[in-house]
DNA sequence: TTAACAGATAAACTTGGCTTTAGGTCAAGA
DNA sequence: TCTTGACCTAAAGCCAAGTTTATCTGTTAA
């Protein structure tokens, strides 16, 4: 068992966002001894799926929402296995867009160290839009391809 | 030249937002014509380098001082340089985390699969978190790797 | 000529996720 | 005893990134 304090330093998250974690029911079953939260290890495994959901997209409410469901029991697996399965799709599709920004940014890199090396932009401005060194052109249009959702 | 309109349709980004980010300078060569804004080419390429920038963390003021440094020509070629090397370096260690959500995620919805076949997660609980089968539990172990930044 | 649009502005509002503030309880050490 | 420090609550405040609202202008179509 561990205080707000000592959560806050192991997992290096300030006090005040655990009491608010706490007062938006994030840990629905987390004792208190006369008044004093109580955090066990249960707690600490569900800040990591708070940290876990938090990133894959989702908002506090609809964590909250997905306590409700573990503590309601057996009955609500689906729907907590269908909001993994959906989380999972988001993160994925995220990833793929991050992987385009990172190609335009490639891009951007080698566009300035082209233009430090020729003191100016035009050789590179000749070869834009289609003309571009083979694997510079990839990055470029990959960064510049529409998704089709 | 397009309108606001235009773009707007186009970039499938509100009327609204395209003022906002006018008013915030992130289009500091944009054209009027009797108080009308005339987007060109060069505005919607700058649409790419906004949607790329904001992905990749930066905020709209840091977005601004980029624009205003593109119009100081080419003395701040290495500033530039430098911003999307660092915004390239953010983006790959955010796509490390969402690795490590994203295995999470995986993790939970074999958990959930389990315990639906199961009816319970006791089974799950005694394998736990040590026994896991060999895939499962590297998906487990790796979403609980601490990062040593 | 009048109504409907598309464009414009300034300023207020919204949202989510915290953080800060003000005020209070309780235990331990000087 | 008194003060320090960790805990508590409720309520207000903050911030970024838009969005909404109220009001105005100019063009076109019936």
């Amino acid at each position: 068992m561990y205080t707000i304090g000592q959560v806050s330093q192991m997992c290096n998250i300030p006090v005040s966002t655990l009491r608010y974690y706490d007062k938006e029911g994030l840990f629905p079953h987390m004792e208190r001894v006369s008044g004093i939260r109580k955090f066990s290890d249960r707690e600490l495994e569900t800040l990591h799926i708070i940290d876990c959901l938090k990133k894959s997209g989702l908002e506090i409410r609809d964590i909250k929402k997905y306590m409700q469901w573990c503590a309601e029991g057996s009955s609500s697996y689906p729907q907590r296995r269908e909001l993994f399965e959906n989380q999972k799709k988001a993160v994925e599709k995220e990833i793929e867009h991050l992987q385009k920004t990172l190609d335009m940014l490639r891009f951007k890199c080698w566009y300035y160290d082209t233009a430090i090396a020729d003191g100016n932009e035009d050789r590179i401005n000749e070869m834009l839009p289609n003309n571009l060194p083979v694997d510079i052109q990839k990055l470029y249009d990959h960064a510049h391809s529409d998704d089709e959702d």
